[in-house]
Order: C-alpha cells, then structure tokens, then sequence
DNA sequence: TAGATTGTTAATCGATTAACAATC
DNA sequence: TAGATTGTTAATCGATTAACAATC
C-alpha cells in the first residue's frame, strides 16, 4: 500500500506522541485514544489521527491504541529502532556541551566521536572522547559508520565541516552554525539558528512599556 | 495606519533578510532589490516583498531598498534596537555553554546573568559571570531589568524555573528543557528541543543501505 | 521615455479542523 | 446491543506563489 508523503510537521509530532507514549508506556497504562494524547500534548485528537493515518492503521475503533506496539511503531517510523551513533564537528563551546549534554546520551542516540581542525584541540580529550582531527574523518568513519552529524563550527568552517561529513558517509546534519549549507540530493540539513531563535522571541515582547505611576 | 498581523514565518524570515542586510551594508554596497536578496538567502523574492510590506513601505519601485534604512527597521520591528539583556537559569553542560558562546554574545544581546539552585554551584564564577541562587532572582532583576530567559535546566526543573521568571519580569523565554512550560497570557515561550530535532533528522535518512557488490 | 522593480491582488497550494460512517 | 473511538472525507483556514498595475 503506498501512503501520501507526510507533511514535515507531521514528522515533528510524531516525535512529540513518541516521548509522550513512552512516559504512559512507564506508567504502566496499556491503551490510549487519540483523545488521551490530547490531554498529555496538547495536539488535537483529530490531528493525532491524522497524523497516524500517513503510516497506516493503527488503532481499534472503539478501544484505541495499544500503547507498546504504537511505541515500536513510531520508533520504527522515525528510524530509532536502532541507537543512532552521532559525531560532532566543532570542539568549541557548544560542541564541548553538547559531548556533556545528557539529553544526547538518551536512548535514541550515542555520541561516537568528535572532531576538530585545530591542532591545540586534536588528541585531548573530552569527557570519555579523544578530540579526533577532522582531517581523518573519512578513514575513521569507514571503521565507526556514524551517519548523523552535528555541526558547531564558526559559520565559516561549516561548510568545510559539512563537505567532510559528506565524503564520510554522512547522511543527516543538524547545523548550529549561522551559514547556510550546500549540500548533495541525498543528505538532509536542518538548521539550528540560536540568535535567530531568541530574535523571534524578540519580536513577541511588548513594546510598550506602561509606566507605573507612584 | 493597521497592517494585518504578520505570521509567524514572516517574523523568521525578517531574522534571516537583517543578517544578509547586514553583510550587505558591511560590504558597502547601498541599495539592493527583492531579487538580490533572492539571490542571497534562497527566499522567493515576492515573498520578500509580501513580508516587508506587512510593516510598511520601505522600497521604490524601479529602484529597490536603501540598505541602511531597512537594516534600521527591520533590527526596529525585532525589538533589536538596544542590545538585549538575557539571563540563563540551569549551570548545567548546556547553560555553561551558552555562556560561553559567542553566537549570543554579539551584538544584539548581551549575557547579563546565570542563575541554579544548586549551593555547590552557587557563587563559582563562569567566565565573566558569577552563578546567582535562582531563589534571588525576582529582587536582583528589579535592579538588572532582563527581560529574555533561557531555561537549561532539567525538564523536572523548567516550570519552577518558569515561574521565577514570570515573577522576575521576564517576558520572553527559550525552553532548552524537554517539558512543556504554562505561561501567563503576556509572556511568550520558545521550545528548542534539540532531541526532538534530531529525531525528525534520522526520519529522513535514507532507511534502505544499497549493498554495493563488488 | 523605457526599463526596472515595487506593493498588492488573485490564484494556488498545503495543512488543520470538523464531522461522521464504519466498527470494535 | 449501546457507547466509544477510529480512519477518512469534506470544509476551513492560512501561507506561498504568480502576475501585474503603479511608479520611480
């Protein structure tokens, strides 16, 4: 059966009923409606549905969804049925925080290596990784088959770092640094633009400020 | 005069025109069309005009936009034009980093304060900042006046945190923590949820490995 | 004036929400 | 069977793109 191409916020809530899901999974509860994951994440019923049906059927009429199996499912869809490794370009501060940041080292994902062109930064190490040279990235990754990468460069080495990932085998790239990235048919970039993140927010601050008289 | 509200794409987009604005007046050059800023940041150059005009008038036709002045309204519109104050709460991995990095430090904010409610990390110093108890946090902002937040505390922590904020006169914060926050009707709330993020990566990598014989 | 480019309207596209027949 | 809840269709809403009269 051939489903219609899920639209990209599709793929973003599925992410949100998956950890959703696992915590009810912990809680022990066994079936859930669409109405259920409404109250836990705010998204629509409808839309939960929706969002479901670009996969295929799911649920009972009736009764719902069994929680484990839509679990496995989603999991499965999002491609993390296996721990991805994942490798970071850029040992600067960011990527030095994001080696230490725990909401990486979850159960999807595993910090493989990390890399950098600095000759000052190469061979020390970082928590339980040796700063690797960027230079060896490719012949390293043959051996580590690393396929999702982090780049947390200067903007001007992103595209350097990103060319390295390419030639590595590198399949998808979250980019923090502020440059846009050209990249072949078949590699996937998402962008992380912190400034631009808190400039919107900027945007939403009232202006007015109402000075309060004594 | 009243223009219809801008959607919210409209408002990341005019992040993204004032950084290619501004390397355009960095270069020295004055004016520039629709077209050129096509040309640089890949957006449709209709679009570009549609998004301005949401705020004004700001080009001539046949001749294009006045750098220099579009720069001006835009940083204007944004709520850029002073440098921001911006406080982090969580001294964790990630709050270090941000700290430290350069991406917020440039020049439309400025790190004015780090807050934990940790007594071990209470009082040490980060870089040029010292870690302030959160607990204090409502009287020193009555003398600091921050008004954008960044949670980077653990998810069981990012209400609390929250609330501190609202209480402080925080308007507008960015949620690092992988839990949804309440917020009261004035204040806004950004959630980056970098899991998340690289979640819906891996759900565009390419699931089928072509197995080259050799 | 002729050429260029704006601001805006109308057409298109896509995503969300509402509603309901099917079914457990 | 009666009640609950799915999967899906149709209606709505909103954003993007195309096209062009106005104008520098």
């Amino acid at each position: 059966m051939i489903f219609k191409q899920a639209p990209e916020p599709t793929i973003g809530r599925l992410a949100i009923y998956l950890r959703a899901l696992r915590t009810i999974l912990d809680s022990g509860v066994s079936t859930v409606s669409s109405a259920d994951i409404e109250k836990i994440t705010g998204i629509n019923s409808g839309q939960v549905r929706k969002d479901l049906s670009y996969f295929g059927e799911f649920g009972r009429p009736g009764r719902g969804y069994s929680v484990e199996p839509l679990v496995n499912k989603l999991a499965g869809i999002l491609g993390l049925h296996e721990k991805q490794k994942v490798m970071i370009v850029g040992a600067g501060n960011l990527g030095t925080a994001l080696v230490g940041y725990t909401g990486f080292s979850n159960s999807d994902f595993e910090l493989a290596a990390i890399y950098d062109n600095n000759f000052n930064k190469i061979g020390r190490s970082l928590w339980h990784l040796e700063i690797l040279d960027i230079e060896n990235m490719p012949s390293i990754n043959r051996e580590m088959n690393v396929n999702v990468g982090i780049i947390t460069t200067p903007g001007t080495a992103a595209q350097y770092a990103a060319d390295k990932m390419f030639e590595s085998g590198v399949k998808v790239i979250m980019n923090f640094a502020p440059a846009r990235i050209n990249v072949p048919e078949n590699v996937t970039v998402r962008n992380v633009d912190l400034t631009q993140e808190l400039q919107i927010l900027c945007y939403y601050m009232p202006k007015e400020e109402i000075v309060e008289i004594k």
